[in-house]
DNA sequence: GATAGTTTCATACAATAGTTTGAAATGCAA
DNA sequence: TTGCATTTCAAACTATTGTATGAAACTATC
């Protein structure tokens, strides 16, 4: 046992291949011809497809939750008693974009992966996911201490629109690049995830308009 | 010919199913099964399993931009030279978000539908998304008129930022409803749109930090 | 009502999927 | 070395996939 070098390089390859392609599109073989190893070797270590995502995707899941514990740790130490918002949401967006958008390919592919099995809800994660959101409730916690004065449903709505503009930022930067005609510059990292804990802050702890007047296009004048 | 019953009930069967689960998990023989019809119907009528998807792609994706541009139209004529940037916001959040949360279960399927296809790339989708941004671009276009003073960079990422908004609210309402706790009403439709349309106004219209220097919330004047 | 054209149906086909198998190869302790 | 457990391998297996086929059922025109 001991290195067990078959075993991550089959995880690595999957990583690999789930990154660029849809789950759907990625067979074992074409994992094991990228790993370099046997067909039987999945089923023989992982014990069939499923469990081998799902230990993928849990041992990436606890990477990205523990870089950005680390940094939520660092920011309400920094903090004392009163913590910065924009400091809780930067350890939010910093480490996935870091990832995904960063120079480490390693991590990119980690990122993508990590960002098409948030969306692509395939059966063996979808369990994992559903079942696990302590990670989101533990920013949503530190949120709430920061703003201790807000609505909660403003931090929770803020909470949820950081996430969505950073699985955006990921999975369709080709798209944003591309419709602005590569003015957007998408490799200035820390300048997005500042625009990112920008607008997320001001979701935070803007005043938003109530459920009464706004009303829908067709019953406007 | 004439009506083609066979036809829609394939399509609309097809849109139920790839509305709950992953393109990859939903075979020819699940969707004739829900239609009622059979199995060798689909290749008779479109051809082939992909080119189903591209037809059911397309044709929803032309029911969406028609009723966004219809508000978009809308909301200029009603601004005369000068429209507001939120009209423009809430003609692109407003359609899919009342297709998706609204009461009508029918239209439901087809913005889930449409979610999925947007993120799951699957290549005869993929095919008709690359090629096709022009809706997009048209809704630049507008804000880039409504706010000809502000950077154009401004508006682009404005304009991703509203995007990933409705996905996530879209896809991810159910556990912004579980981390709250109930306390984030999913059912008052027009109060999600705003807040949304608030959001991406800020997005498209504040000043945000350069790369160095971080700045608060507070700074926005 | 016969006929031509369209649509439906049960069934078969080839390809690919994940999984299993049993033998060969390897590593390591005695 | 011998012996035993672990790991690798090629091959086969079963199930499911999308697709193709040809007969049957239907529709509408003459």
């Amino acid at each position: 046992m001991s290195t067990d070098l078959t075993r991550s390089a089959i995880l690595t390859a999957a990583e690999q291949l789930y990154a660029e392609r849809s789950f759907g599109e990625v067979s074992l073989r074409d994992i094991v011809a990228a790993a370099g190893v046997n067909l039987a070797a999945v089923n023989y270590h992982f014990g069939s497809k499923d469990e081998l995502l799902a230990e993928l995707f849990l041992s990436r899941a606890t990477a990205l939750n523990r870089e950005r514990f680390a940094e939520l740790k660092a920011a309400e130490a920094a903090g004392g008693g009163r913590t910065e918002p924009r400091a809780i949401l930067r350890a939010l967006a910093g480490p996935p974009i870091r990832w995904c958008l960063g120079a480490d390919r390693q991590r990119s592919a980690a990122a993508r992966f990590m960002t098409r099995a948030s969306v692509e809800t395939v059966p063996p994660i979808r369990k994992i996911v559903e079942r696990d959101i302590s990670h989101l409730r533990r920013f949503a916690d530190a949120l709430r201490r920061a703003l201790p004065e807000r609505d909660e449903v403003d931090i929770y709505w803020g909470l949820h629109f950081a996430l969505a503009m950073i699985r955006q930022t990921i999975t369709d930067s080709n798209r944003l690049r591309k419709l602005s005609g590569d003015l957007c510059d998408l490799d200035d990292v820390d300048a997005i995830i500042e625009r990112i804990v920008s607008v997320a802050g001001f979701a935070l702890s803007a005043q938003h308009a109530p459920t009464g007047q706004p009303a829908t296009v067709s019953t406007r004048r």
